[in-house]
DNA sequence: CCGGTTTGCTAAACCGGTTTTGTAAACCGG
DNA sequence: CCGGTTTACAAAACCGGTTTAGCAAACCGG
């Protein structure tokens, strides 16, 4: 009863203990129809009773496949995870991996610095998501020879991808409140995580305000840049986007919320405000996130298949991961607008008002 | 320029090409001041234009450590990740691994199995959350010498743990109702996950539902098992109980509901009945999630600190995977009831009602 | 100038498995 | 009964690193 150092069992002495060659032992549990039956079972009772299984790692060295897939991001994981929409995209994420048999490995700057991060990261393929594919981590995996597939980025033709109508969503959006009257509009978007990022048209933010844009052009509104506030991406930052906006004396009757968690802050600044929604403000989000239809008024937003974008993400992957692949896939999801009830004619009084002012 | 197989460089190549034994190589990465300043720097140089990283696995094999920790729960990461209180747990959890320096490896049912998925993972130790401590899964890891350290489940003395105080919240969340004046009250539990585990008194419902009690019966309320329902962990999973219930004939002037998510939804179906918040209904939630501020009305709730909790948990695993463990810690961090606009004075009118009633 | 320490690097063992190659015995058709 | 194939397992090489033991040259105090 006295045992010393209980070490983990190694193949070599389920071997020993059994009798045969680490290579029978490995057998039994790979291809046990490479050993007659009774000695296979044998050897997996003697396995099973010195509690040996085999190590993971190990085994991933000699078969170089790990069975994990990476999800890549530039925001560390304690901020992303409170997002709703990462919630919901790593549902998707999970859902393909554990139907294919892989695990989830979360990678995130450790102690700053992405390539670190990376550097020791077991995956066998990795999602890339928040990133744009000129960003030089993205270059570094690539060269490393770690497939990848980028989301949300327009990435080089050679790279499979997985991206949304952005610029249509957000133009369907500016069209709908247009058409319900609205001629004063605020558009709250997304502050770059870091401010280097500040321009980057071809970021999500760029297509959607591109979206905007022309939305409104089309109906001869102009946009101007003061009418475009950025905050933070939380309720949080909506919150305050627009109770700084109104206090800079914005005076908008509808406002065009660039993801469905600011959309919500926006909502409730209303309230704080005293504005009635929509009578008084229309309010239009993006992503419609599960909450969307349960806030009070329900969100009008545009859709995006978050979950099914997750789910492809994975699939493309694994397809160059699995050498199934053709040509490197890209693949293009669709946004429709949803009209619920935070949306409705623009007031008369605001648009008097504004005249007067003008 | 014929580049066939552009195998992956390894520390042999380049030992080669800059005329050193691996093992310099290996020093000028992980001990450089083992070398001579000009040697090293000239092999780094080298590895730098071969392209050479050390391959993470092989690392991870010699080191005996994978700098990465996982997060086990019984569930499919494809319903988990939904969920905003799992969210935020994450947050806590990655906010410390970063700090530690660990990756975050998710593990969760693999073809249905835990245990086959708890094989493959490759992490220093684990964070086990939903599970109960006697579930054979989790003696399973014991046994495989993993240190791991249990959430939200009263483990055995001698394992580490994190929980909170869910009988006390539940308790003043109960007390409050009634010293309104609340006599008819729901209770909205959670589904478990498996029906099996139906009737699982140490579980989180388990303590909440004998907090319950516990603040009903002080005031002199019995708790009858027609005012517990259940359905499932999700804002649709409220929606239904509600209606459900009221469609039985149930007519409560209050509602405790166990989770936030939950009593979204209830708040939801409140409104679909014409039931105005808190005028006809009261709607007390539990566990404070971001969102339940924001909502409308502003949802009173038992607040746990959640990130808090996730971060407990991985400090108390490190303490023992970095063998800095004194004995097994156990932890256990407070609630609070917070209230806000979702609760107010029982109506007179139904009170009367129920009066006529009995 | 000499014995002992330090410096700078290498050869070999090792981490814990899988896979390739090899071989004795059993089997088998003619 | 004999040469060739199959079966059942073993020996050794390998995956790609780290770590230990060791060794020659440089250094160093007396």
């Amino acid at each position: 009863m006295e045992e010393r150092t209980p070490r983990r069992p190694r193949i070599a002495d389920v071997a020993r203990e059994a009798g045969v060659s680490k290579t029978a032992v490995s057998f039994a549990f790979n291809s046990p129809d490479r050993l007659a039956p009774d000695t296979a079972s044998r050897i997996l009772d003697v396995a099973d009773n010195l509690g040996y299984r085999p190590h993971p790692v190990a085994r991933m060295l000699t078969q170089r496949r790990t069975h994990t897939i990476g999800v890549l991001t530039p925001q560390a994981l304690s901020v992303i995870f409170s997002n709703p929409f990462f919630g919901a995209f790593s549902e998707g994420v999970a859902l393909a991996a554990e139907q294919e048999g892989y695990a989830l490995h979360f990678i995130s700057p450790l102690h700053g610095s992405l390539a670190r991060a990376m550097n020791q990261a077991t995956v066998d393929g990795v999602v890339v998501v928040g990133l744009s594919a000129g960003h030089p981590e993205v270059e570094q995996i690539r060269a490393a020879g770690v497939p990848l597939v980028m989301v949300d980025s327009s990435a080089l033709p050679d790279q499979p991808g997985v991206v949304i109508d952005d610029e249509g969503g957000a133009c369907a959006a500016a069209e709908h409140l247009v058409s319900l009257g609205h001629r004063d509009i605020l558009i709250v978007s997304v502050e770059p995580p870091w401010p280097a990022l500040e321009l980057e048209p071809e970021g999500v933010m760029g297509r959607r305000l591109r979206g905007y844009r022309r939305g409104l052009v089309a109906k001869g509104i102009e946009m101007e840049p003061s009418s475009v506030v950025v905050a933070p991406a939380s309720i949080e930052g909506g919150l305050v986007a627009l109770h700084r906006a109104w206090a800079d004396g914005c005076r908008p009757t509808g406002v065009l919320v660039m993801s469905d968690a600011m959309a919500i802050g926006v909502l409730r600044a209303a309230r704080e405000l005293g504005l009635r929604v929509p009578e008084d403000l229309s309010v239009v989000g993006f992503d419609d996130i599960d909450v969307s239809q349960h806030v009070n008024p329900p969100l009008t937003t545009v859709h995006q298949p978050i979950r099914r974008k997750g789910e492809s993400a994975v699939r493309v992957l694994l397809s160059v991961v699995e050498r199934r692949d053709r040509d490197p896939e890209q693949l293009r999801l669709e946004t429709r607008l949803i009209v619920r009830a935070s949306t409705g004619p623009a007031p008369r009084r605001r648009q008097e008002v504004d005249r007067v002012r003008r």
